[in-house]
DNA sequence: GCGACAG
DNA sequence: ATCTTGTCGC
């Protein structure tokens, strides 16, 4: 059973040790993050690529079954286990997950849940935002500070052990089509490997 | 009927 | 996220 209550207070918890800094150094390699999903089975890639040439690096699959349902704002808890396997074998400067950062109701989206919990730095970007958040003039705004950037048709929040300036000039230089570059290949490979697979029973 | 909230 | 075809355009 998945408890609310004690979700919740994790989640607090994890958003007081998130840490705010600039980069020590420009990023050597960057790994995209994502999961699909196709009936019982989830699919999770990371994909490493050089910064800033973005030559593929490698690339890491894991597939399992998800703990929990999609519950809005817990994402982190379905996800989680996904990311844990694959950081084993992705090891890189800097991490782009697909969902939020900061930008969250108790400013512990996925990127800062995995960033915390790995003390590695992390970016997270997200195609919508939750309920409740409202973007002006490309800026997302939670108690007067600027939260996150839209940027081209997805949002760009911090996750941890990076600014938000550095974040966005990361993402802007990685970003050739619709999502950066390690984002986009984990979610097509992702997505292909979960349909092949589900193919072939 | 109301609300509709990342993936 | 996933269910889903063709089609327009570079």
């Amino acid at each position: 059973m998945f408890d609310i209550e004690k979700a919740i207070n994790a989640q607090i918890l994890i958003s007081r040790k998130i840490i705010k800094k600039k980069l020590e150094k420009e990023p050597k390699t960057i790994c995209g993050m994502d999961v699909s999903y196709k009936n019982d089975f989830g699919y999770g890639v990371a994909v490493i690529l050089s910064y800033p040439d973005l030559k593929l690096i490698d690339v890491v699959i894991t597939k399992k079954k998800p703990p929990i349902p999609y519950i809005p704002t817990f994402l982190g808890f379905r996800e989680m286990p996904f990311l844990f396997e694959l950081i084993k074998k992705a090891k890189s400067d800097l991490y782009i997950i697909n969902g939020h950062g900061i930008c969250h109701p108790r400013k512990c989206g996925i990127a800062t849940h995995f960033g915390v919990c790995f003390n590695v730095p992390t970016i997270g970007i997200a195609k919508k935002l939750i309920k409740g958040f409202k973007v002006i003039n490309d800026n997302v705004l939670f108690n007067n500070e600027i939260i996150a950037k839209k940027y081209k048709n997805f949002y760009i929040s911090i996750g941890n052990l990076i600014t938000l300036e550095d974040a966005y000039n990361i993402i802007k230089n990685c970003t050739k089509y619709s999502l950066p570059e390690p984002l986009r290949l984990a979610h097509n490979i992702s997505k292909n490997i979960a349909k092949r697979d589900n193919e072939n029973e």
